[in-house]
Parts: structure tokens; C-alpha cells; sequence
DNA sequence: ATATTTTTTTTGACTTGCCTAAAAATTTAT
DNA sequence: ATAAATTTTTAGGCAAGTCAAAAAAAATAT
């Protein structure tokens, strides 16, 4: 059994393998687990003798098959409780992550099968996440940027990049929740900011920021 | 923040101190919670500096008004997991409370109060316990133990003191789940087992261990 | 190629929660 | 009222997880 410290620093260092490549530093999980450096050099020590991890001192980490197998377990288990709370609980898509931070740590496997039946089988959570089967196997969605759109195209939010709080009750404002569609009038070379119509509406102005972390499924103009 | 120990202890006292009266010996907290006396001694006092529990050297302790609060809270949480597990997952009576033991420490007040709509402000659990509200109270109920009732009454299944899956599982085989309607022929004085009729069925007999078990809610003949 | 900077590890120490063994206090029995 | 038994506390120690400071290794700059 491990420790919900132990399950955290896997979810970690998956995630950041799945951004930046493998090896994974010592630096980067600790700045994403808000700790010290000499703590992840420990956890890394107890997580390689569990052979959870492969571990070459000074060389970063990579994690076993059985070390991907609990991370993306983990990946499933949060991403299904997001469900049930927004889709069951009535909760906002910018409310659940710290409450599914919780949930995810709960043991039974057979309360996730059943709240994966219950939900109808989900494959993506209220982000647009793809949520992983229970082989850990997930599909993936054709999706790019909005900032990757050309003038005179449109798209189907179908994720974000940026999951806090703030950036998604503000796309929430906008309309621009997953389904909604928008479309690409042009860029403004000045700033990279994008002149869009979302839903039919009167045109409006996204700053880049907004664009590099909204994903779009290209749709016909 | 209380460490899950913390309110796993908190609650031991509550339920020792229900049943037993206060003030609760340090030897009950051991027993119940599985551990050495010294360990509970180690706690008392952080529990103490807290200001969760009074605590006299050699003379037990006693919850405060806060120390009850977080109790109670916690046996609301615990139940209304063990209502959403049953009722909305399907799992059985006997099955449900080592899953909620865990679900009850997540600590969102919100997502219980969400919950608790969900489920229909539910009264009772699985198991016929009542569930405590927002300020930490309940309604009793009328019931008395099976071994209470005089040969020629009957009474309605309310609740079980024993809640082990053994024989939650024995009285699910026997048909008595809340609400099973069960009258009561004769008591054999040998063995203090009870002849009786569940549900108009065959009269059959009882031990008296599942007798003292079982609350029922004294109804006409 | 050497010096500087950055990254990583080691060291020593702290807290929480647990244990065993021994000591102290309380309760029970005589 | 004293002895015996029980309960509780103290003392000392261990493992997990954390930190700051120092040392070591690796990467970068000149």
C-alpha cells in the first residue's frame, strides 16, 4: 500500500514526464510538489527501492511500468470523481480539482468500476480531459491551440492547457465552455491577440494568453 | 487541519463515550483504535493542546464542544457515503463501510452538503443509523432489541447493533433488512433463543446473539 | 580549460505517529 | 489497611516525511 505522499510524487513526475520528456529532474518535481529539492531526493530513493522508478543519481528519474500503472490509476480515479461532481453534485468545472485531489486517494477499485458504470462510462472529464480505462488506456482527441487556428477558421472548445480556477470561470464568462463554438475573424500582429465570434456573437478580443491554452477540435467555417 | 489519526481518534472517543459514558479510559481508545495505551496517551495530549478534549492525568477525557463537533461530523459524512453507496453504486449493506471509512475524511463542507441534497437528505443509513444534520443532530428513533420484545408482538426491522458483515449478511439470508416485518412466537427458555415468523414466512428460530442485535420498531400483532 | 553557476545529494534535525519496557498511580481484593 | 492487580504514564526509540545548510557533481560560460 502506499502512502498518499508517495501517490502524489508518481502523479507528479508522470505528468511531467508526459510534458517534458524523460528523464524527469529533481527540480521540477519539487517545484510542482511545492517542497525541497533534498525532500524529492528522499521520496526518490523510497519510491526506486519499491521499483516504482528508475533512478541514476544525478540523472533525474523515470517510472516503471507498475510506477506509470498506479499514475495513470490515479489520473483515472480523479478524473471520474470530476465527473460525478459537476455532472451529479451540480459543482462548476472550476470547483472540482481540489475536492478530486481527495477523491482520488480513496483504495477500493470496486467503488471506481461502479462510479465509472454509474457515470455512464465517461471518457472525458468536465475539462475535457481524456479520462484513462482501467488498462490505462485513453483515447485522443484531434485537437489544437486556438492561437494554432488560421484567419477565417473555427473550431469546438474541446479542453483547456491552463486548469485554474481564474482562467476557467473566465472562459465560463465568455461562453466558452466545451462544445461552444468559435471562429477566427484575424490576428492582431501588435500583441498576437485574436478578433473571434464565439457562438454567433458579436465579435470580441482574446489576448494570445487565452489562445495558447483553449484547445479546438478545426471545424468547417 | 486535524491529521486523519486526529479525527479517526476523535471519533473513537465520541462512539466509547456514547456507549460507555464519560469519562473514556485511556485502555477503550486502545482497543478500539488497535493500539498501545501509551500511543493514546501520545495523542490525548495533542488532542488536548488542541482544545479538542479535556484531559485529567489517570482520569480520562472528555470531548469539548469542538472535540463533539468534528465527531459528529465526521459519522454525518460517514453515513451519507454509505447512503450514496448503497443507494446510487449498489452495493450491498454488508460492503459499505470500510469504503466509507475512507470517503468520510475528504474535507470539502460543500461537497456534503451537495451530497446530502443529492441523496434527498436522507435520515437514516444503510444499516438504519440515524444521520446527523448540519448542526450535528439527529432523531431517534422508537426502537428496542428483538430479545425485548414479548412473546405475541411483532415489529419492524430498524436497525442492527452488531455491524459486522457477517451478519449483515446473515440477516440479508434471513430476509431481515430494514423494514422486514418479523413477529415473535415464543422464547425457548433453555437457550433463550426466539421462535419466530419473518414476513408471513415459516416460523423458524433465532439465537438470542442475533436477538441482541437486531432493533426493531414494536408494531401491532 | 578553467571558473562560475546550477543542480543534486548529503547531513543533521524536526514533527507525527507508532512501539516496547519500565515506572507510577489507581483500583480491587483480602 | 495493605497487598495485588490493573491502568496509565514516562522514557527511549523507530519510520515517514519534512526542512535548511553544506558538500558534491554537472552544466554553462568565458
Amino acid at each position: 500500500m502506499l502512502s498518499i505522499t508517495e501517490e502524489n510524487y508518481l502523479k507528479s513526475i508522470y505528468k511531467i514526464a508526459e510534458s517534458d520528456g524523460i528523464p524527469v529532474s529533481t527540480n521540477s518535481v519539487a517545484a510542482r510538489m511545492q517542497t525541497t529539492a533534498a525532500s524529492v531526493t528522499d521520496m526518490i530513493k523510497r519510491l526506486s527501492d519499491k521499483e516504482l522508478l528508475e533512478y541514476e543519481k544525478y540523472h533525474g528519474v523515470q517510472l516503471t511500468e507498475q510506477g506509470s500503472r498506479v499514475a495513470t490509476q490515479l489520473i483515472r480515479k480523479h478524473r471520474l470523481w470530476e465527473v460525478f461532481l459537476t455532472d451529479q453534485l451540480g459543482f462548476r468545472w472550476d470547483e472540482v480539482h481540489d475536492i478530486a485531489e481527495e477523491l482520488e486517494h480513496i483504495q477500493s477499485p470496486q467503488l471506481i468500476e461502479r462510479l465509472d458504470r454509474f457515470l455512464g462510462h465517461p471518457r472525458f472529464d468536465p475539462h475535457g480531459d481524456p479520462i484513462p480505462d482501467a488498462n490505462g488506456h485513453w483515447e485522443h482527441r484531434q485537437q489544437v491551440l486556438l492561437s494554432e487556428l488560421l484567419p477565417g477558421q473555427a473550431g469546438i472548445v474541446t479542453g483547456v492547457n491552463d486548469h485554474s480556477p481564474a482562467f476557467l470561470q473566465y472562459l465560463q464568462q465568455l461562453g466558452l465552455t466545451l462544445g461552444a463554438r468559435i471562429s477566427l475573424q484575424e490576428t492582431v500582429a501588435y500583441d498576437q491577440s485574436l478578433q473571434v465570434v464565439i457562438e454567433y456573437g458579436a465579435p470580441q478580443n482574446l489576448s494570445d494568453k487565452v489562445a495558447r491554452n483553449l484547445y479546438v477540435h478545426p471545424s468547417a467555417e
